[in-house]
RNA sequence: GGGGCCGUAGUUCAGCUGGUUAGAACGCCGGCCUGUCACGCCGGAGGUCACGGGUUCGAGCCCCGCCGGCCCCGCCA
């Protein structure tokens, strides 16, 4: 039999086609007489009626068929008869009519069924990964996933990008995360890595006159997995010559809006917003701010300076802040209530949580005595709060209290349910401090990468005042999650060297490790800068996915293992030789 | 490296204060059933309670360890 259609076309205007079907049987009602099959393939589900009346020998056949058996069917299609249509199928209005059936595979019991809200174990999921895809949401991500993609494609396509493959067997460069190491057979005790991202490459593209580049990039790093992040990940990455920020931004954003055109039916509002980095921070605590709801970050520091509240005096003194956020309408919690919230703000950092609630008898608090009824009039009037609400204060560090009320405005959003459902809030987050200082290493690491250009303006203070320093660096954030970042690269062997010197590395290590970019920087190289979109992410959000894993065909699990193909492995000893490599497991 | 949740039938789970033969639903197997689509009805099979120790007269349950899955902190330029 040769396979004609498939199980999702049929409709009313087909009746009395005849049709060969090829698929994986959903499921069996065998009634004795008549037998109907539900017959799924990749774009839908068709009803085979097999009756014993019409074709017994096929009908016999049909009584042994059982749950993912692979079949063919040739018949007949027929409408259903009156008041036996099923509206639920886009193919409800009409089935097939079994003349000839054969099994082409049959197949074992699956461990769970193949349907969507099934609860099924990570750990099964994973081992049985065909199983899983079956699933129509599992088969809709990867779809989107592949809808995304070409959406991309030819958006950048039709701007002039040129797509370029860049090596993933390359150089392992300090900086950055823990990279995955390859051992080299031809060179001794030597090792590749592979690229946490193509940064380098398509500067040299770039410095080769490429002008536009992209790449749906594999990039690899090796730390840990959480429910957004694998060890491989894939980036659209692109990098373009002779622009400016505000071109970049520009012309992802009309990416974007054709992503989701295409993907979703839906017209992204333009120009995204915008928030400098020390904005984001002080009103949302965060560097990946969700627009989605308010909840708010104000600083009443000098509001409360002279309470004779201990606890904000305390902090003050110790040239700490004292930060607010208004909680509209929920100055009716408990009392159990608010000791919970005081738990979350403990668990995100927090020393306390201070309430007050505003009400029409005025204010309630365990603290209105020591902030008095003029204070508190003149706090909920700068915060804007009304009858009803409930007030929220943290005292702290600047970087304790950002985070505590960063933490709890997520939180919050999450507890009573804040956050408009169907809503897409990109931010463009921009000024990012070119430098921040690890007190682990006790020296200057880059924020974004040590490539990104300062501001024209800030590069003097690269010596003298290097937290001052801010990047031509951005981060695109949607939803609260980061799921892009790019910046204006150094395209100077002079700044380049500059910078390197302020984050340690010597002249000779960054000849080691750099040389072949400084020396490409001489050669003519354009001023350029680029981007890199997490797909895995943004398809994540597309798909409405809760883990990154569901919009990945072959995900790792949380310890970075592969259940399905059992990796990692042992090597074998003539593998290591070869490799010139012995193992020692070291505790 | 650290914190938390989970592991019982093929699957999802229940299993009381430690006490008789470890249950339910779905799935599976057999039978009946000619308009079902969560088909229905009757019957049946199915358990290394993840694994290893310990406490106890007695452990699915308590304790210790270990393996695995998930979430989080650190980490992720």
């Amino acid at each position: 039999m040769k396979r004609t259609d498939d199980c999702g076309r049929f409709r009313k205007s087909d009746i009395g086609r005849t049709a060969t079907l090829m698929g994986w049987v959903q499921s069996r009602r065998d009634h004795g007489g008549l037998i109907f099959i539900d017959l799924r393939d990749r774009e839908g589900i068709t009803q085979v009626v097999f009756n014993p009346t019409l074709s017994p020998d096929i009908h016999k056949q049909a009584h042994g068929l059982r749950s993912e058996d692979v079949i063919a069917v040739h018949g007949q299609v027929e409408p259903r008869p009156a008041g036996t249509v099923n509206p639920q199928l886009s193919t409800g209005e009409v089935e097939m009519i079994a003349e000839d059936l054969e099994i082409l595979n049959p197949a074992k019991t699956p461990p769970f069924p193949i349907e969507d809200n099934v609860l099924v174990s990570e750990n099964l999921r994973l081992k049985y990964r065909y199983l899983d895809l079956r699933r129509p949401r599992m088969l809709a991500n990867l779809k989107r996933r592949h809808q995304i993609l070409r959406a991309v494609r030819n958006f950048l396509d039709g701007h002039g990008f040129i797509e370029v493959e860049t090596p993933h067997l390359t150089k392992s460069t300090p900086e950055g995360a823990r990279d995955y190491l390859v051992p080299s057979r031809v060179n001794p005790g030597q090792f590749y890595a592979l690229p946490q991202s193509p940064q380098l490459f398509k500067q040299i593209l770039m410095v080769a006159g490429m002008e536009r580049y992209y790449q749906i990039a594999r990039c690899f790093r090796d730390e840990d997995l959480r429910a957004d992040r694998q060890p491989e990940f894939t980036q659209i990455d692109l990098e373009l010559s002779f622009v400016d920020r505000e071109e970049i931004l520009l012309l992802m954003e009309a990416m974007l809006c054709e992503v989701f055109l295409a993907v979703k039916g839906i017209h992204l509002q333009t120009p995204f917003s915008r928030l400098s980095y020390p904005e984001a921070m002080d009103r949302y605590g965060t560097d990946k701010p969700d627009l989605r709801f308010g909840l708010e970050i104000h600083d009443v520091s000098s509001l409360v300076s002279d309470s004779s509240f201990q606890v904000f005096q305390e902090t003050l003194n110790r040239k700490g802040v004292v930060k607010a956020m208004v909680l509209g309408g929920k100055a009716m919690l408990s009392r159990k209530e608010l000791d919970e919230l005081t738990e979350v703000a403990k668990g995100l950092g927090a020393k306390g949580l201070a309430w007050v609630k505003v009400s029409a008898e005025g204010f309630e608090s365990p603290i209105v005595k020591f902030l008095g009824e003029p204070l508190l009039r003149k706090l909920s009037g700068a915060l804007s709060a009304k009858t009803g609400d409930l007030l929220l204060f943290v005292a702290d560090q600047l970087k304790t209290a950002r985070e505590v009320m960063g933490g709890l405005r997520v939180q919050l959003s999450e507890r009573f349910q804040l956050i408009p459902a169907d809503q897409f809030h990109f931010v463009w987050v921009t000024d990012f401090p070119l430098l921040e200082y690890d007190e682990t290493e006790q020296r200057y690491v880059a924020m974004h990468h040590p490539f990104t250009s300062p501001l024209d303006e800030d590069l003097p203070l690269l010596e003298t005042e290097p937290r001052r320093v801010r990047a031509k660096a951005y981060d695109l954030v949607l939803n609260g999650s980061e799921i892009g970042g790019g910046s204006i690269r150094i395209h100077r062997r002079d700044v380049q060297i500059r910078l390197f010197k302020r984050l340690g590395i010597e002249p000779a290590s960054a000849q080691e490790k750099f040389g072949f970019l400084l020396e490409a920087l001489e050669y003519g190289a354009p001023p350029h800068g680029g981007i890199a979109l997490g797909l895995d992410r943004l398809a994540m959000i597309l798909s409405g996915a809760e883990s990154i894993r569901d919009v990945i065909a072959f995900p790792k699990t949380q310890k970075a293992t592969c259940l399905l193909s059992d990796a990692p492995s042992s090597a074998t000893e003539r593998q290591l030789k070869e490799l010139h490599i012995q193992t020692e497991i070291v505790e």
